[in-house]
DNA sequence: TCTGGGGTCCTAGGACCC
DNA sequence: TCTGGGGTCCTAGGACCC
């Protein structure tokens, strides 16, 4: 059996340049939330030495002397994208994996089709051009692990390859983790790659010659498993399902810093809302949250507060949540202090309870249908349509700015793309 | 002036129990 | 001065990923 991976190169900005012609072939950057910094970048855009996460107050003059294009980031249109694309990988094989929002394993053979697994992977790639008009990658091998060497390998040199890079012939894997350095290997960061450096472990070849005691002596378990697949040597199973989640955060920077206490509790109430409306989109209540609230990690003696709540029974009643996140936010303020960023995060979570309900536990038994019409109002109307009164009204100076994001192209029927 | 957001896994250490 | 040996559960923090 073979790993394969499929990657969609330069993924956001490819999808704003399927429904915006305009777009390709020059210069594109999309921004992080709050327009801050480029989080994507063509390849016209790298050839300029942008580079990955560089902030826009550093990039300026570089953007307007080439006129790069810049969009703001569009999670719904990068979402769709991703059903897109994986629906198409889904007509070749039953095996499919989602792991990020650009990047699938699924496992080959894909069909009794006579073909050899390059020779497949190179049609899942034309058919993903064609279907959905995405660029892409596929690396190809026994693991999961060679799969993505051989993915970044692709990346690297895309002339040499046309796009597919197969590691299951052991020569030429020997030949091409030899000149691999290890940093560029899924799973090795800057710490352990440090760590490993002293011991004369520099490329992946090496990493690959490491014995297991010492691997995991070094990192942990998790570094003792990788030289394995390194190897050839799986490690982990097909995931038919999907894992399910176990937290979940809303944290945002404010568009505006905050200095005084109602803003700060207003917006920890709106995070507070969406990641309770996150969780009920998917059945699932929390038992933990978290509530945080930074000033600006680039300036000495920011302010930086977190509080952890118990929520029991388990909840995803954003009257309860929000409460709880929205009092956090009360204590946790400072007078003079300036706040750019808070979040909820939601942990412990649990299947949602179905049927009934403890009546000592439950405060009110009419919940589950008011929580039911909330989602089905917010989702017929646009979110935010129906709303709690302490998430306050209307635009506010904290919100973040995207002042640059495209049309909602596949995802707002009154934007989607005319031909003419 | 201006620097993203959202996840997972692993380990160490404390609390608590018998 | 002496003061066991586990087990489990929880939490904080580090490291990694995209």
């Amino acid at each position: 059996m073979t790993w394969a991976i499929l990657d969609i190169e330069n993924f956001y900005c490819s999808a704003e340049r399927v429904f915006d012609p305009s777009l390709r072939g020059v210069p594109l950057i999309v921004l992080s939330n709050g327009d801050g910094c480029a989080i994507a970048r063509s390849a016209e855009a790298k050839a300029l030495h942008i580079r990955m996460g560089a902030p826009m107050f550093q990039i300026r003059d570089v953007v307007k002397r080439h006129g790069i294009q810049c969009r703001s980031s569009s999670y719904e249109l990068y979402a769709d994208m991703n059903r897109r694309f994986n629906a198409v990988i889904a007509e070749f094989t039953d095996t499919v994996e989602i792991y990020s929002i650009d990047e699938s394993f699924f496992r080959l053979p894909v069909l009794p089709s006579g073909l050899g697994d390059v020779e497949m992977a190179h049609r899942v790639r034309a058919a993903v051009k064609r279907s959905v008009g995405l660029p892409t990658r596929i690396g190809l091998g026994p693991t999961r692990t060679l799969s993505k060497v051989a993915n970044a390998l692709a990346k690297a040199s895309e002339k040499v390859w046309d796009g597919v890079v197969d590691l299951h012939d052991e020569g030429l894997r020997r030949r091409l983790l030899a000149a691999w350095p290890i940093e560029e290997v899924w799973g090795i960061g800057p710490a352990l790659a440090k760590r490993l450096r002293p011991l004369g472990v520099r490329t992946t070849g090496e990493l690959a010659a490491l014995p297991a005691e010492v691997a995991r002596e070094v990192g942990t378990v998790v570094l003792e498993r990788l030289v394995r697949e390194l190897n050839g040597i799986e490690c982990s199973d097909f995931e038919p399902e999907p894992a399910a989640l176990k937290s979940t955060a809303v944290t945002r920077n404010f568009g505006e810093p905050v200095r005084d206490v109602e803003a700060l509790r207003e917006a920890m109430v709106r995070r507070a809302v969406r990641a309770a409306e996150k969780i009920r989109n998917q059945r699932l209540q929390a038992s933990r949250l978290i509530a945080f609230a930074h000033g600006s990690r680039f300036k000495p003696n920011a302010p930086s507060a977190s509080r952890v709540g118990r929520l029991s029974p388990a909840s995803n009643d954003p009257r309860v949540i929000a409460g709880m996140a929205g009092r956090m936010a009360e204590a946790m303020f400072e007078v003079g202090a300036i706040y750019t960023k808070c979040g909820v995060m939601l942990e412990g979570l649990e299947q949602e309870a179905r049927g009934q309900l403890d009546m000592f536990a439950a405060p009110d038994p009419r919940s589950p249908k008011l929580l039911a019409a909330l989602d089905e109002i917010n989702t017929r109307f646009g979110r935010q349509t129906l709303r709690l009164g302490s998430e306050g009204m209307g635009v506010k100076a904290y919100d973040t700015k995207r002042a640059l994001k495209s049309p909602s192209w596949t995802t707002r029927i009154d934007q989607v793309p005319v031909a003419r």
